[in-house]
RNA sequence: GGAUGGAUAACCCGUAAUUGGUAGCGGUGCUGACUGUAAAUCAGUUAUCUUAAUGACUCUGGAGGUUCAAGUCCUCCUCCAUCCA
């Protein structure tokens, strides 16, 4: 017998956090959060980071683990959300996984192998390399030794031209072949994974809000303090978070405030877009239409019906 | 009444087009990719029609003209700005 696995997701400001506290009382589930930027602390206007409040009692992992000058990546997330799981499970809770990351959903749930990664100074050759030789002398290096990655990644995404090479390099085994041995998978459980969406134009909306809120609240002071303490630099992963990124280069002086604030709109928006193509892709996913179910209610009843059917609550 | 400069950008915004020679680019919007930075990174597309293609057919304030060819040159008209009366 498989483990039961719960996901809700969705593109970002839907109101995820709403109703997985609503789904994790109903179920007796305890939260694991995908979120790369909830995870670290003090970091906490500009992720919509949940209040102790507002988790009213139903335990949360993976936020507040990390400080803001620290490192993370998915098979961090994998690990620790692996962990998280387990631990749930011996106390006879389930395991709930909340938040917008498709990637980091995608690694536990399909139980993918990202290997070992040792750091032998490879990887920041190749990076000094692009900028000497630029990005097609890259692909071209990944064109002899693989040709179906060359093929599939346009010579412009350098990032992933590198990770193909460095891939290469450590295992001596292709990453286009990995990888498609890694999508062959499975689950491991027995899951649902619920997406909870709404029409694009009110989703647009509540974005622009909670933007708004976010810097009524004060997101200004909280990311200047954070520079401040952590002498945070732009490339940290922390600073790539959107609200972060943008306050961040109004505060080096480089765009104005109202810019900064027109671009992170409209960057959050350009977000929410690309999380819904990934969903979209994702096999054996359940869409939770908010203007079918119009309530949290609704969509909770719905919800507890799916999860019946899959044999996840009895 | 006269003089000079201007009117383009396919829902929208910004900006091009050399001696006359494919109305280009950027933004927005839309679509997609993604297996160790994923709130990251990257790509495509954005007049209309169809059989979806290396297809058809329109578009530079309006009407005409010159030319193989006009956003560009000529004539007239409309509107805007500045100046002179």
């Amino acid at each position: 017998m498989k483990d039961s696995l719960i996901i809700l997701t969705g593109p970002t400001a839907v109101g995820k956090t709403d109703l997985s506290i609503k789904l994790a009382k109903a179920v007796q589930g305890e939260i694991i959060s995908a979120d790369s930027i909830q995870v670290y602390k003090y970091m906490d206007i500009g992720s919509a980071k949940i209040t102790q409040k507002e988790m009213q009692g139903v335990p949360h992992h993976l936020i507040d683990v990390l400080n803001p000058n620290e490192d993370f990546n998915v098979v961090l997330f994998k690990n620790m959300a692996n962990k998280a799981i387990n631990e749930i499970l011996d106390r006879g809770h389930i395991p709930i996984i909340t938040g917008g990351t498709g990637f980091y959903i995608q690694a536990v749930l399909y139980d993918i192998d990202f290997k070992e990664n040792e750091d032998d100074g490879y990887r920041s050759s190749l990076e000094k390399l692009l900028e000497e030789k630029g990005a097609v002398y890259l692909h071209d290096m990944l064109k002899e030794i693989d040709e179906k990655s060359a093929k599939d990644i346009h010579f412009n995404n350098a990032k992933k031209v590198i990770r193909a090479l460095e891939y290469y390099h450590q295992t001596g085994e292709k990453i286009s072949e990995h990888n498609e041995m890694e999508r062959a998978k499975s689950s491991p459980y027995n899951f649902a994974y619920f997406v909870l969406n709404c029409e694009r134009a009110k989703l647009y909306q509540r974005i622009e809000k909670r933007v708004d809120i976010m810097l009524e609240q004060g997101l200004v002071d909280e990311v200047k303090n954070l520079i401040d303490k952590y002498k945070l630099t732009a490339d940290m992963v922390s600073m790539q978070g959107l609200g972060y990124k943008e306050i961040y280069s109004y505060l080096m002086g480089e765009i104005s405030l109202d810019e900064a604030v027109y671009i992170l709109k409209r960057d959050t928006r350009h977000f929410a877009k690309r999380q819904l193509t990934w969903f979209r892709r994702e096999k054996e996913v359940t869409w939770v239409d908010k203007d079918f179910y119009d309530t949290d209610e609704k969509c909770l009843e719905y919800m507890l019906r799916v999860l019946k059917d899959k044999n996840i609550i009895l």
